[in-house]
DNA sequence: TGTACATCAGTGAACGCGCGTTCACTGATGTAC
DNA sequence: TGTACATCAGTGAACGCGCGTTCACTGATGTAC
């Protein structure tokens, strides 16, 4: 079994968004420990050097990677959004499943964006994506913050549940067996929490 | 500048206990990429294969050091918990300011902790400590359960929340000047949160 | 359409580094008698 | 109190490894005229 998952490439000009996705095929596998621009070089089928050339170093390649993360992600919240009824509610719901879908779905990835490694924080890219996944939340919040309420502590409220739930569950990959190895569904513990849209 | 911060020591049955506050130190200056069983000795003044003795590999070293962490988290929550008057509306926010002031406190452990990095689970140590930091947690959340309510989800409501709240702190290092450097804080956030002790 | 030239994208050798782990060893400490 | 012995705690040399980074280079691609 030899390790040329991807074909030689020569000069097609994809190769930057190739050695993102080993990037993220390599967390995947190994974990951040596994991450380095060598691996993901061999990976891809290329002199090891080549990564340099399009990141600079590992820090550009691991923003490139989170950038490419968050955008993942919040593409996860959206689709979850936009299969759901149109009311405050239900809108709310569907975020969190999608936020939870995301970390599911990729354990070792969401591990890695939220591992509060040092990034390369002015990158253009990074910095759309970022955006892009906060916008989607505070969109959502919006609604349930009432008169007096500050809707960034809103916001805030409705991101650390989720956060904390997803984040808790990824790192608990193992539970004691006697309850299932599952917690609580996230839709239980949002059920818990009374915050109102501020319409009724 | 020499790299002696501890004198050398010679058989007096307290390295493996410095081995590990080295390592936390070691964690703080230069976050998870920065321990390494060679860094460790070398700060403690040992040889290089001394820290072998006592953890047999990297990944016991890293379990003491997160059962050593449970064990300052669960402290710093029960701290903030003792001060506090007798309620349970008190005594939680006394938890969640607990929680919050350790990870201030020791930001690169909190986040190694929470890392997802794989531990020996089984290590008794470790299983005291997380336990004893659970069990906190769990006490001081039972009194919001309602007779209809599972208190576990009572509990990871709870959780998910300071946890997210605490996580994403530890992450935005930076925020926006604009609106000063600090997230809305925390007891703002929990006076949102309409859940109520049950004999109310 | 052909040619000269600049730039682009990737190569491959080389550098020095810190790492985990193994292993034979040693000298100090503790125990049995 | 002295002696023999076992175990403990740490040493230091050695192993091979993968890593980031630099650098002179090359051959393909694109552009100007």
């Amino acid at each position: 079994m030899t390790d040329k998952a991807i074909p030689p490439r020569k000069r097609d000009g994809t190769l930057r968004d190739s050695l993102i996705e080993v990037g993220i095929t390599l967390l995947r596998e190994k974990g951040a420990d596994g991450l380095s621009l060598r691996a993901c070089a061999a990976r891809a089928g290329v002199s090891h050097a080549a990564p340099t050339y399009h990141f600079k170093n590992l820090k550009g390649l691991s923003t490139a990677i989170v950038a490419r993360a968050f955008n993942l992600f919040a593409r996860s919240m959206e689709t979850s959004i936009a299969d759901a009824p149109d009311t405050p509610r239900a809108r709310l719901a569907a975020i969190c499943e999608g936020y939870l879908a995301f970390a599911k779905a990729h354990r070792e990835l969401f591990l890695f964006m939220f591992s509060g490694l040092e990034l390369n924080g002015d990158d253009p890219e990074f910095k759309a994506a970022s955006s892009r996944a906060y916008a989607v939340l505070s969109e959502i919040s919006a609604p349930f913050a009432g008169p007096g309420d500050d809707p960034e502590e809103i916001e805030l409220l409705i991101w650390s549940l989720v956060h904390g739930y997803s984040h808790l569950a990824m790192i608990n990959k193992k539970r004691p067996r006697s309850k299932g190895n599952d917690l609580p569904p996230l839709a239980n513990i949002l059920r818990h929490m009374d915050i109102k849209p501020s319409g009724t």
